[in-house]
DNA sequence: ACCTGAACACCGTTCAAGT
DNA sequence: ACCTGAACACCGTTCAAGT
């Protein structure tokens, strides 16, 4: 109300402003208080004019997925199957860690649209380009899962309560006596005995890690020529 | 309003009656349905009876997950550690299975109650138990990720369409031509040449593959006495 | 034919008025 | 002191009335 756009539409409205005016909400102030209402009055707009550019509000979310994929560097390079899918992921989590709110928001989605089909074709034929089975590329895929787009779900958070410094000792003791093993984890110290409490943990250290031994657990598999054997084996 | 409960409170309202009538509620129709003012007419009771017993939807939501995650068979065995934790989440996949909102629930939960904090501290305690350095089982914890409640979030889906067999073949063709990878996934064809065209994918068995190729490489590393020198390398 | 204000059917939560 | 109806400040979307 305070800071609403002047302008009489000068730039007509198009999808494409509205996506993108749409991504830049998100991002100032996260999807979950991001509304037509909020977006119309973003764009100077009576709230209904949204609907002559997208049909409602989930496929406002889709089209926010595409410009976000879109987004994602896809400059392959003449490199080995393992190097060009591990730079794919990493170059989507750049992406993907600008956009924190995306990472909800293409979990949510149930379709999948042109640009999405894209992205997940090119890095399905990384792996057949590499000479995995079209069986052992399925599985690989599925096992990527949500990591393909660059992120985890972090359900393991490492420090129990949010800000562990803040946490009175008392608390913080009682907590190890009930929970030794989350403590000890949240609270570890490293292998030649500097301590590091609480110190949070690299994101993207865990990331790679988890990356990498899927990625030599793939490895494994293809050059032993696993194969799943469903239909002789269980149907 | 049709079937409104038709009793008086003659069960009191409790904090348990509140999530147990919520799970069973998100159950029938979902969670993105489920809304203090169905739950409370659910209940037979005015909205605002519910604030009583909980602070306000967020700790409804955090109370459902409570409710799923003391639904967990937790009986353990006095097996090796990849047995066990192999056990414990397919036990939790089990139950996960039967409350479909409860994934994206616990991914959406940004505090961890006792209940949950339980759970992980004893999965913890199954990897230190079998060996495991507390760097390694901390980096571990992060490749398992939500794999540790039995689910994965399934965002590669297999058919490009939701049901295949209805898209007609004029499309196919034009799909086949522009995503020829993900195409030959989903129309992917056993090794024995039985054509298994569009059938979807096992679930389960997506999922065990995924589980073990992490916990081979879980395995794998230890034996190999892997530690991050994240302080010596790197900082 | 196009555009849009008002309205509809919802939300979660506050708050003051009733007991 | 407790309980709760009405109200507030929102939603996404429909629809009919205006141009």
């Amino acid at each position: 109300m305070v800071q609403q756009k002047d302008n009489a539409p000068r730039t007509p409205l198009s999808r494409e402003r509205v996506l993108s005016a749409a991504v830049v909400l998100a991002d100032q102030s996260g999807v979950e208080s991001l509304s037509m209402r909020k977006l119309a009055q973003e764009l100077g707009v009576v709230p209904m004019a949204l609907y002559k550019h997208v049909a409602n509000k989930e496929e406002l979310l889709d089209g926010m997925v595409d410009v976000i994929v879109g987004e994602i560097d896809t400059g392959a390079s003449g490199v080995d199957w393992k190097s060009a899918v591990r730079q794919r992921v990493l170059a989507a989590r750049q992406i993907l860690l600008r956009h924190p709110w995306a990472r909800r928001v293409i979990e949510s989605r149930t379709s999948k649209s042109p640009v999405v089909l894209e992205y997940m074709d090119s890095m399905i034929g990384m792996f057949r380009s590499g000479g995995f089975s079209v069986d052992l590329t399925h599985h690989v895929m599925h096992a990527l899962g949500s990591r393909m787009w660059g992120f985890t779900q972090e359900v393991f958070d490492d420090d129990p309560a949010s800000a562990p410094a803040e946490v009175p000792p008392e608390i913080l003791r009682a907590m190890a006596e009930r929970y030794p093993h989350v403590m000890e984890i949240a609270m570890r110290a490293d292998h030649d005995g500097e301590s590091v409490v609480g110190q949070g943990c690299d994101d993207q250290f865990e990331f790679e890690f988890a990356l990498d031994l899927l990625l030599d657990g793939f490895e494994r598999l293809h050059q032993q020529g696993w194969t799943s054997r469903r239909s002789a084996a269980q149907r």
